[in-house]
RNA sequence: GGAGAGGUGGCUGAGCGGCUGAAAGCGACGGUUUGCUAAACCGUUGUAGAGACUAAAUCUCUACCCCGGGUUCGAAUCCCGGCCUCUCCGCCA
């Protein structure tokens, strides 16, 4: 959420974002509209207000002195009555300034590159040789049916396109993959391990900005209005909604282990084909709570976090700067990963590296004591390090052998039970 | 799911419908004393909003004692609804 009195002071500024950002600036102008009729309310209740006050207190002196106050008892009912009226008036404006302001997405950096879509991301990085072969290589869902380590035909029995049914070392696979990351992260970055509810509240939602825009992506139980996380930043940075932290205690580093659960709504006949794109995923992420003046500093070296999971397996992937255009509502700055996938021929998405700066803080109404004692909004950020399926894709169509044999990356053998290659049983 | 108890500032804990933004204690911060530390003593100690040419400092006003309504000239205090916590019972992995 953006500041209002940001907002007041700098309409242009914010409508010119909003139009980078590919959403409608038209809301600005009535936020505004609405604001001026909001605070012009605000001073004619509160002058009543204090007037009532006054009255209050001479019926007590009365009364005190056993005089009687009826006439200005009287007075003060009608007072009472126009207090009334502003105080509707009020909680008529403020919801409707609040939704709106909720719809406004962050404002990007200044060295973000302006642009329509992921045609305008700008490569920054590229990481690792590119793994060739004397043979066709196959896709994750040859590999994955050759070596029945993953059953699409069955999961979409049990639940729908979509969903990933992992068998033998398919499914032991995935758990060495994320407690792999979740070790590495832990050791190696400092990052404590968290493992949160997979169910959260709409406030929760709210503040870190997947509600109200996202709803219809969002998977919901409509009995006790609780969400299935999306991903893991949900609970992890809720953890510390309407908290005051000490400059003393941050930064924070949290990673935590969730399954994601999206329904990818609008994306029909996009990646249909193996696990690209699913509703349930596995995912562990690194989410940063930090000092304003310090946080770009974190957003790279979260990104070189996330990066060092590919490094160690020996994946090559590329880092993209997002553009405008192509950044999520709530992002201020972000780097998207990419991992090569030679089976499919494509360069997959495993990580999203955002910075939000106080546009979640604010939402979610974090702020820390500095050292001079003053409340300011933290700013908060996030990546995934990593998502699992798409590593799970590059993993086995980039070791592929041949005969459909995957070999097995050697920082990944201690959580494999110690095996060098998957092979079919 | 049933029955009961409770939610007050950073914490503990008072609070009669007006004199309570809130006693007292603890903690924290500043100062005096001290070679240093401790002790003692003195002082300070919430947040948000609106307004004052106002960006900062300052001042004025308003609101906030879990949240939302209501009663009343006036609510931390009375009434209703909700949320949360604790205890007991039931159910259950």
């Amino acid at each position: 959420m953006l500041d209002i009195n940001f907002i007041r002071n700098n309409p242009d500024r914010v409508k010119q974002a909003i139009v980078h950002k590919h959403e409608n600036a038209a809301s600005i102008d009535q936020i505004l509209e609405l604001d001026t009729q909001r605070r012009s309310a605000i001073h004619a209740c509160e002058q009543l207000k204090s007037k009532r006050n006054e009255k209050s207190k001479e019926v007590s002196e009365l009364k005190k002195k056993g005089q009687n106050a009826s006439a200005i008892i009287e007075e003060t009912k009608k007072i009472g009555d126009e207090i009334k009226s502003y105080e509707e008036k009020l909680s008529g404006l403020e919801p409707q300034i609040n939704n709106l302001l909720l719809r406004i997405p962050n404002i990007p950096a200044t060295d973000v590159p302006i642009g329509k879509d992921a045609e305008d991301n700008v490569i920054v990085k590229a990481w690792g040789q590119r793994k060739t072969f004397d043979f066709a290589p196959m896709s994750h869902w040859e590999l994955g049916r050759i070596l029945n380590i993953l059953d699409l035909e069955r999961s979409s029995k049990i639940s729908g396109s979509g969903f990933i049914l992992l068998k033998g070392y398919g499914a032991k696979l995935e758990r060495a993959l994320f407690n792999f990351m979740l070790d590495v992260h832990t050791r190696e970055h400092g990052y404590t391990e968290l493992f949160p509810p997979f169910l959260v509240n709409r406030a929760s939602m709210t503040g870190t900005g997947q509600l109200p825009k996202l709803e219809d992506d969002m998977y919901r139980t409509a009995t006790d209005d609780l969400f299935l996380v999306p991903t893991a930043e949900v609970p992890v940075t809720n953890i510390h909604r309407d908290e005051i932290l000490s400059y003393k205690e941050i930064p924070l580093y949290y990673t935590a282990y969730t399954p994601c659960f999206r329904r990818e709504a609008g994306s029909y006949g996009k990646d249909t084909r193996g696990i690209i794109r699913v509703h349930q995923f596995n995912k562990v992420e690194l989410v940063k709570i930090v000092k304003p003046e310090t946080s770009y500093n974190e957003l790279e070296s979260l990104l070189l976090n996330a990066e060092k999971i590919l490094q160690l397996l020996g994946l090559e992937y590329r880092v993209a700067k997002l553009c405008t255009g192509d950044m999520s509502f709530a992002a201020a700055k972000c780097y998207d990963i990419e991992v090569w996938a030679p089976g499919v021929g494509k360069f997959l998405e495993v990580s999203s590296c955002s910075n939000f700066e106080d546009f979640q803080a604010r939402r979610m109404n974090i702020r820390f004591r500095d050292e001079d004692g003053k409340l300011r909004f933290v700013h908060t950020l996030n990546g995934s390090g990593l998502a699992l399926p798409r590593t799970v894709i590059a993993l086995l169509e980039t070791y592929q052998q041949k005969d459909g044999s995957v070999t097995v990356p050697e920082v990944l053998q201690p959580y494999m039970g110690g095996i060098n290659v998957i092979v079919k049983k």
